[in-house]
DNA sequence: GTCTGGCACTCGCACACGCAGAGTGCCAGG
DNA sequence: CCTGGCACTCTGCGTGTGCGAGTGCCAGAC
């Protein structure tokens, strides 16, 4: 077990190291922060944690810079969540208030995620698959042709075209809408197929095909995973990364090109707070030398997508923490009032 | 006026520049290009074209590289636009023909135009304004609260929220969605405003608020010229650019970021063709070192929303080119399918 | 007139060298 | 267990030098 004043030296490490991309040492660090101790002691703490793994020097004789398994010890046991300013809160609230519609929410949100942070933000549009079904409204196009718009409560619209096996008629069409709407309106998306499960049946023969073809439809586009999108921004910050530029951008912004990666790794994060994944704590090769710092959102009291940001493993991570945190917060306050 | 030799000379600076990316000197022309004179010639030649601004030497006793006069020189005397290969061909139709929707149209066209042209591409959503209504929808949510719901035929959907002044029974709600409809069905969003505008009047006083207020917020919608939209990607092809890294991303990166900055930039390109704009020929500062080659596209005829690359001035222009044209037009076959 | 070969010149780049500065590990003493 | 001291090891930086690529210009050939 390590000292308290070890855990100190750990975390005065980090701190100096965030703040100033450079490796540090023994006598800066007792200069600037009043350990008590004389860098001569520091130097055998930091040979123990060196020994453990925390830290580790780029060269022989060069300062110390943390390990991914020292920002770890370091956001789970030294480091709270840096909470923001109320200037900083009303700023986030008036900023996302003026939002039009769920596109432009999303938009803002990651503007905002990525000017608070200078890192760069990740936004899910909130998932089909935990919220409710507002409205389900079928269009006929053409004789044998519907269009299907699905309406979420989170404001998401999807529409899809269906080819009919027989022409519709307006009246059984106005019927099915109907008999649709009053059973799904209001539920979550997962309760859906079993509700509709028996409809056909109340139609006509003629008809049943054309409304089983359309049930089809929209229990696919219910269940549509890879339909999850999301929006990225503050890529530009990406140049504050590091010197030794092209070799660490270019996968990062690869992976971030990569919805399907993206979605997975803001997927994998089931903690209900903020959750953090520190350089290879991240399955995607490209993002091993970043951290993501996610949490959930959502409209109600549950959470029904992710955000987050994508920054170097040297970040401020209380103040990355707190913005992402309360970005979420607001977030979700401006969707359940829409 | 340039001899037919000094042009000849002109192009195969280019040519090898965005070849190899290193200055060209004469030696090294004479020798991979069969020009038929020595390199004494060649060198008597490049002083010419440097004269004329064509050219510039990065330093004192390098080879040349050619400036953004010499590039657009090249561009509209030189070079003409490489075709696509037959399989290049089909490549592209068969990638975008699994389409799904609109929206998986454009994320497809914009994957393979970054493939194609290891480049920064951009596509602009179809765009509102020239595009014909196919349907309008309303639904209602609350009693005095609906759902305006806009398909348009490149299959895009605007829904917008309206809170009316007075409560809107069910029956008035589907007298004005059909006469709604049977107005503005295929018609051009800029026909609505006049199609629509004497419709209040065949509805009672006290629904005539309502229905005002459904009319207005749909054009408002129709024009709503910042809710153009468009999607970027293969920005990873960004460090691809050249070696003094950070100081020439980033600003592009920013330039990406701003949408505003980039739609403008599209639409300024008024060429019915293919549109090059070279380095400082692109008005925002951020693009400078890059030039943009654009297009438009569209389902019928008429070209509905632009789209291109930008990548370093340095580029394939004929490849680049082509690869655009190409793209645009198969967009456009199946933007007109669906 | 135009092209060519030759020649002297200019630079940028890569490499070696040396030096200062920061940081370390270790040890003996408080 | 902490501290001061000491010898050692690197990195980074500035300087100097040689090499090679490329140029401009000029006199002569076609």
């Amino acid at each position: 077990m390590l000292s308290e004043r070890r855990l100190k030296v750990l975390r005065a490490i980090v701190q100096d190291y965030v703040g100033t991309e450079e490796p540090v040492g023994s006598k800066a660090l007792t200069e600037r922060h009043n350990l008590g101790v004389s860098p001569a002691t520091v130097r055998n703490d930091m040979a123990a944690l060196e020994d453990e793994g925390f830290i580790a020097q780029p060269h022989t004789s060069a300062g110390r810079i943390p390990t991914d398994k020292g920002y770890r010890l370091f956001v789970d046991k030294l480091a709270g969540v840096k909470p923001m300013t109320a200037p900083e809160r009303r700023a986030i609230q008036s900023f996302l208030e003026g939002a039009v519609d769920l596109d432009d929410v999303v938009a803002r949100t990651v503007r905002l995620l990525a000017q608070l942070t200078r890192q760069v933000a990740v936004v899910q549009y909130p998932s089909l698959t935990r919220s409710t079904v507002r409205h389900v409204e079928l269009l006929s196009l053409a004789p044998a042709r519907l269009m299907l718009v699905l309406i979420t409560d989170t404001g998401r619209v999807e529409q899809r075209m269906v080819d009919c096996p027989a022409p519709f008629g307006e009246s059984s069409l106005a019927d099915l809408r109907a008999r649709l709407n009053s059973r799904v309106a209001g539920r979550r998306f997962s309760d859906v197929p079993s509700l509709v499960e028996d409809l056909p049946e109340a139609f006509e023969a003629e008809d049943r095909g054309t409304v089983s073809t359309v049930l089809s439809t929209l229990l696919e586009t219910l269940v549509e995973e890879n339909e999850e999108r999301l929006m990225i921004g503050g890529t530009a910050n990406l140049t504050r990364f590091g010197h030794d530029f092209p070799l660490v951008i270019r996968p990062v912004l690869e992976a971030l090109e990569e919805q399907v990666v993206l979605l997975k790794l803001l997927g994998e994060a089931k903690d209900p707070g903020v959750t953090v994944r520190i350089g290879h704590e991240n399955a995607h090769e490209g993002l091993n030398s970043t951290s993501v710092v996610s949490v959930g959102y959502g409209s109600g009291g549950e959470a029904v997508a992710k955000l987050g940001v994508v920054g170097p493993t040297r970040m401020d991570y209380p103040g990355t923490m707190g913005a992402v945190r309360a970005v979420a917060r607001y977030v979700g306050q401006i969707l359940a009032e829409s």
